[in-house]
RNA sequence: GGAGGAAUAGCGAAGUGGCCAAACGCAGCUGACUGUAAAUCAGUUCCCACAGGGUUCGGUGGUUCAAAUCCGCCUUCCUCCA
């Protein structure tokens, strides 16, 4: 693919942190980047002009969610997804692989593919790696997913072999399904925390001559350390000129332990579900606006952030909107943990173009002191 | 003036002799959330020295081994009749 690449600019000395331009069909984006997930052609509660504002690249949808409504042909005939949703930045489509983990209750795993009881009316419906490349390619995104098997955590060594092989040959067959050519087809490199399989799975997908690849099977409950080892043992033997993308990772010290690790994108709900539930990340840790302490606190959100919301309202009247319900206190505070996290990710950037990110990663840990969270 | 009905925890509302410190809903308080079945879920809300103890069900006096539950009186409220 001629117009997806990633141009590495600077390799920051302190680390291995890596800063670089991804360059897509629909843009070209700074990495490392934090990547807000629209799973159903929507960044729940923010208008594509809100995320513009707030400096968003990349966004993800979903296969799974969008084949189930509206439907990719509906998709396909509104223009593409980004037509669809008025996103003219870069989109990037997960392949359903992580629905095979969520819904596993209701799914079946055969070597062609997974059986679903879909969530919406309970029908049969069955994704294969050459179905979900069709689906991704009618949906139109710019980057789209191998079909993979999200194992959980933790999971016995001979299920997770046999599913890693599995996965690696869906990537191949997806691989081979794939026609267009303007989309970047990722691979997912699997493995669980064995890192023999990491190490297999990394050097199969690198062979197979991915545009990009992905890191999956984390962040699902493992410890910290444990987290760190995964992403190592997979980014060790993937190659350095092609991007790398951290799956479901959205937590400040999982973001900035990936960087580390050279890993460019990254993508999670965190933010926006969290910002629904009332919890904000802020520079000095984590608020709970709904907390009574805050009900006449006069005082911004985060006192160091500039996005609009704490540029122009109190905790004590966000606070009152999340109380009484209001939708516009969702988006306002959808609004600030997702800036929160893009700015972090610039802050990032420049740390690593100053060989300084080692650093700038204690100094926000220390910021956040003994506070517990995210 | 007469007849009937009702009073339960912050609010609403179950419970009509022991399994009741009292269902449930709301409101309040707290926590969780990581490739979104999530504008969701969980815990908690009489008091305390809290695997236990102490005071509760309008007030008061009884019956009973045992009362929110049965009886008398009182207070307040509601409906209907005059």
């Amino acid at each position: 693919m001629e117009n997806f690449y990633l141009e590495i600019k600077h390799i920051c000395k302190q680390t291995g942190a890596r800063y670089g331009i991804l360059h897509t069909p629909h843009g070209d984006v700074e990495v490392p980047m934090f990547m807000p997930v629209g799973t159903l052609a929507t960044v729940k509660t923010l208008s594509p002009e809100e995320l513009k504002s707030i400096g968003t690249g990349v966004i993800l949808a979903n296969t799974y969610h969008l084949h189930l409504r509206p439907g990719e042909d509906i998709v396909a005939r509104a223009g593409g997804i980004h037509k669809f949703m008025n996103y003219d930045g870069p989109i990037l489509t997960d392949s359903g692989g992580f629905q095979v983990f969520s819904l596993m209750d209701k799914c079946k795993i055969s070597e062609e593919g997974v059986t679903f009881r879909n969530h919406l009316d309970g029908s049969k419906l069955e994704f294969t790696p050459e179905k979900v490349i069709a689906i991704q390619e009618k949906i139109g995104a710019d980057i789209i997913m191998s079909f993979d098997e999200c194992m959980p955590y933790p999971v016995e060594y001979s299920y997770a072999k046999k599913s890693v092989e599995r996965t690696l040959r869906w990537a191949k067959r997806g691989q081979v399904a794939q026609i267009r050519s303007d989309q970047a087809l990722f691979g997912i490199v699997q493995g669980s925390d064995y890192e023999d399989l990491r190490k297999h799975s990394a050097i199969e997908l690198s062979e197979m001559d991915f545009p990009g690849y992905s890191i999956g099977g984390t962040s699902i409950g493992e410890p910290k350390d444990v987290y760190v080892k995964m992403v190592q043992q997979s980014v060790a033997y993937l190659p350095s000129d092609k991007p790398r993308y951290l799956m479901g990772v959205g937590s400040i010290d999982f973001l900035l332990e990936g960087i580390a690790q050279g890993v460019d994108m990254f993508d999670c709900v965190l933010p926006t579900r969290i910002a629904r539930h009332g919890a904000l990340m802020t520079s000095v840790g984590r608020v709970n606006i709904r907390n009574a302490k805050y009900k006449d606190d006069f005082t911004p959100l985060d006192a160091n952030c500039d996005c609009y919301t704490c540029q122009n309202y109190t905790k004590a009247y966000l606070r009152h909107l999340y109380i009484s319900e209001e939708t516009f206190g969702k988006r306002l505070l959808s609004l600030h943990n997702v800036r929160f996290l893009v700015s972090l990710m610039g802050k990032a950037r420049q740390a690593i173009k100053e060989d300084r990110f080692g650093d700038f990663k204690t100094e926000v840990y220390r910021a956040f002191g003994s506070k517990k969270g995210f």
